[in-house]
DNA sequence: ATATAAGCGAGACGGTACGTCTCGTCTTCCA
DNA sequence: TGGAAGACGAGACGTACCGTCTCGCTTATAT
């Protein structure tokens, strides 16, 4: 039992690993499961029975990346974790949020292409969406905050990231959007 | 550059209708090019004549779509057309995107999936996007309108479309970006 | 290198057995790989897994067709084997293949086509080639028995043998190969 | 008419000089009549009206490269024309085809695969085979000429003799050819 | 000079093969 | 005997090709 756990802990890292050298190389076309299989000198069924699919192998390196910010964000302190004004709480998430995904900016879009349309259901989304509805309603109860979060949240995708962030400002983006939902919260 | 022959003509719209009739069947994924061939009774090289691509041919539809809505942004009356307060622009352009939107959410995610990260080139999301820009400029020029235009087209998905409309009520979703939309406008 | 898995065995043997159906039923041209997949219930994909290319099936399928004589040649008991005379070699040889002509005019055929310039280069080509040389140069040593073995082999052609073959007279190639061998043979 | 007839004329030029340059350029395959008709300045159509199909294109440069030997061997002088012994008439026939195969081993190739196994109904070849035979059975009555001409002409592959063309001796093809059709005339 | 007719370039078309690729399953074999 | 390795089915994609067919310009004749 345990020496298996062992193997498939050392499984699991090298074929996130490998996901993650094809994504570098390549950009996301260039991550195909067979591929991953091959450089993570791993079985292809390997690669399923950890993942499920190709979308859960995305999804799986991008809460592997983002896992830090969902335990700030819960448990950790202010301003990231609760005790801070809800204004400052956002644009600390954002700017976690936006750090993240600035750079896994090519995973985003390969995540978005494989999840298809199942995305608004993942877990993972649910619970960002929560969080900033959550810290929406706080500021602005008055507002559509699911929606808005929902507008928050559709900015992180990977194409865009980079079709806006300019050589040698990485964080431009994440600057954006928070300016953008501080329009939306300021109060006319 | 010579016209487009007449029998040329009478292709593309064939293999137009057949991958809307697809796409209605089956869902995005029901759409391959083989099939359109089949189904349009035209040659599998017609199609990549004419449209290049999948993405291509996704597009083409998804212009097809829209084109009667940028005739109208561009030389229509107002409000969509020039003349009317940027405001109530902005307002009947959400309305007529988000209608066109809610039509083709499938075709939406479709065209997302296929078009993979070339999406913020394409010549049409920039058209959509210089005209969001300008008339978020006419309001709001302390803000920054080229990324809040992005912001509001960012909401222009197939899947969250789908998974934000109720049954019953198919305008909720333009109803939303439109308030969203004010939410932005308005001056703190 | 591992040995062939059972099932890739399996399977290989069914593509075989797809493959001379299709000859049968129409001639080369008949013979698709998509076809070829799908009569065998076989995935495309494990046609070219196996064979490469349409020139490897034809030639996989010949060489089946050849092995036996290859095997009889080589280890087999005279006068095809080692230990006759080689005249007495030469014809059994010439025997051999061209029943295996007669009877595979249509692959050889399709084969000719298919291997396009490379036929020389083929290792089983190169099998019988050096047969012949080894044969000939040992009846006549003073000619050149490189050139009269491709010469001899060049006449195996499909279109030739059907077009020499009467109805009624299916080893009328043959003998007519052997007649010619011997003329060469035969010392002035 | 006339001027017509000179259009047709010059068209017919244009697209054998063009089958020659994309022969010479890249081998048999890299002639698509797409290509042909490109090059040679001329629609498709035209190239399919002068030559009915691909195979009809090839055969006719072939011709073109032929029709000197054609008519020297009918009403030419001595020794390929009549009047010289068989034998000199044949060495003589086989170094002039030879010459032509060497020089067009690529267009023969290309041919024989286009033409596939119609290539023994064809004129050209039936006249080749025609005259070898009657000089073969002129010298040896005794022996089936028929076949023989076959055999001897079955050697005039493209991909033999670029297999056997040493570099630096372009003749070496042709001069082995007619050693063997003398080792087959010589008497035992 | 105008109208009609023929012909040709250009190339689109239908149909289809090829070979590559992908995913997710499923078989086989090794340890 | 349980899990790793990887072959498999299914089928899409994009390219290429052939031989046909359509179109519309250009020329050629007829009025």
């Amino acid at each position: 039992m345990r020496a298996e756990r062992a193997d498939a802990a050392r499984n699991r890292r090298a074929v996130l690993r490998a996901t993650e050298r094809l994504l570098a190389e390549g950009g996301g076309d260039h991550v195909s499961l067979d591929r991953v299989a091959a450089l993570a000198e791993v079985g292809k069924g390997t690669v399923f029975r950890r993942f499920g699919s190709r979308a859960g192998l995305l999804r799986a390196l991008l809460e592997e990346r983002s896992g830090d910010l969902r335990e700030a964000v819960t448990n950790g302190p202010p301003p990231l974790g609760p005790g801070a004004p809800a204004r400052e709480r956002l644009l600390a998430f954002l700017d976690g949020l936006g750090l993240i995904a600035e750079r896994n900016a090519v995973l985003l879009s390969a995540h978005g292409q494989a999840c298809a349309d199942d995305k608004y259901g993942d877990p993972s989304y649910r619970f960002w969406h929560r969080h900033l509805s959550a810290l929406l309603t706080a500021e602005r109860p008055d507002l559509d905050a699911g929606f808005l979060a929902h507008g928050l949240l559709a900015l992180f995708d990977g194409g865009l990231i980079r079709h806006l962030t300019p050589p040698g400002d990485p964080r431009h983006f994440t600057r954006s959007v928070q300016r953008m939902a501080m329009a939306l919260l300021d109060r006319d």
